[in-house]
DNA sequence: TTTGTACTTGTACATCTGTACCACTCGGAG
DNA sequence: CTCCGAGTGGTACAGATGTACAAGTACAAA
């Protein structure tokens, strides 16, 4: 009758849920309680696999960081050999968005690295991670503009909750991105 | 030996030392007996002006927005006639972020109204109010993208606890507020 | 089969929380 | 002066929370 055992699936279990938590509520009101209760597992459970709270959000917010720099290896692939490299921003941004739940969770750890130096680690990441590959294609100036643009895009359609304007977003980057006048 | 009585004295030492704390620990870990202490008053002064902690940190998000509404008067003030509006603009977020508790309470409001439509109007007021008087000047896409550069730069400052960068956010402004190529 | 250990589950408890409410004091209206 | 209500300060209490823990269970090794 017992769940049959699965240690590793069941910390996942637990993590995905606090992700889902944490979403929901904010990393400031997740409790052992809610993130059980969202995964499924008896209390015991979550202080068995973390020993506190702090550890469980945690590694929830190393393993929502962790699914950003695996789309960040993937935007770096897709912009590679892009033609149109506004275009291509917009629509991985469109997509990036498209998953509301997890986008809130990755903007609250970025604003939440502000506080804890622990975790700013994994706001370094996504910056040095657009960055550095924008760089190589566009110049340190242009690329920093760049993701300011994104940053600052993103955040906007989060707080307003509105829709991804996309043609603002071509053309904002299409301004910033072009080649300097000759 | 009781403190001279200021009823409208003590609701603004409460309501500030409910920013302090909000920016120290983050809205979510913000209680009673933190503002409380911070504030210097008894526990029960918190009950008595405010009839619950929810009322008491929307007082303090009030309060911070309010505070944004009147510095984006002057923002409004000191770029109607300026000539380059690149410059202006850096330097006023340089002075923005100078008091970087306040403008990480502000942030954090921001990103609380993605989650609660009742603060929704404190983000959409920011959004609003720089994106009308920019596009006055140059056009509503240009103000958007200029808005988005301004915003997502702050985010990083924010959250990379770095410097301002002057002479990039000059030069994306630049960029992204020049009149169209003739 | 037996045994040991990693995992499970429910409960217990000290602590912190929001909030109600008491007795008290000041200051102005009559 | 008297009185009354707004403001003050301290305490009480029910509920939620983080975490410890004891008792049980399944599975792999012997």
């Amino acid at each position: 009758m017992t769940t049959t055992r699965d240690p590793e699936g069941r910390r996942l279990r637990i993590v995905r849920g606090a992700c889902e938590v944490i979403a929901e509520v904010g990393v400031g009101n997740t409790t052992h309680r809610l993130v059980a209760a969202r995964a499924g597992v008896p209390l015991g459970a979550t202080t068995y696999y973390f020993a506190s709270l702090d550890d469980l959000v945690a590694a929830a917010l190393a393993h929502a960081s962790s699914e950003t720099v695996a789309l960040l290896a993937q935007w770096v692939r897709r912009t590679r050999d892009a033609e149109d490299l506004p275009e291509v921003l917009t629509a991985l941004t469109a997509e990036y968005l498209a998953d509301r739940p997890r986008a809130l969770v990755e903007y609250e750890l970025y604003l939440a690295a502000a506080r804890s130096p622990q975790l700013r680690g994994f706001a370094v990441a996504w910056v040095e991670g657009v960055g550095d590959f924008l760089s190589a294609r566009v110049g340190a100036q242009a690329a920093a503009a760049a993701l300011a643009v994104l940053d600052g895009t993103m955040l906007q359609v989060l707080t307003l909750g509105t829709d991804l304007d996309e043609a603002q977003l071509r053309w904002s980057l299409a301004r910033v991105l072009a080649a300097p006048p000759s």
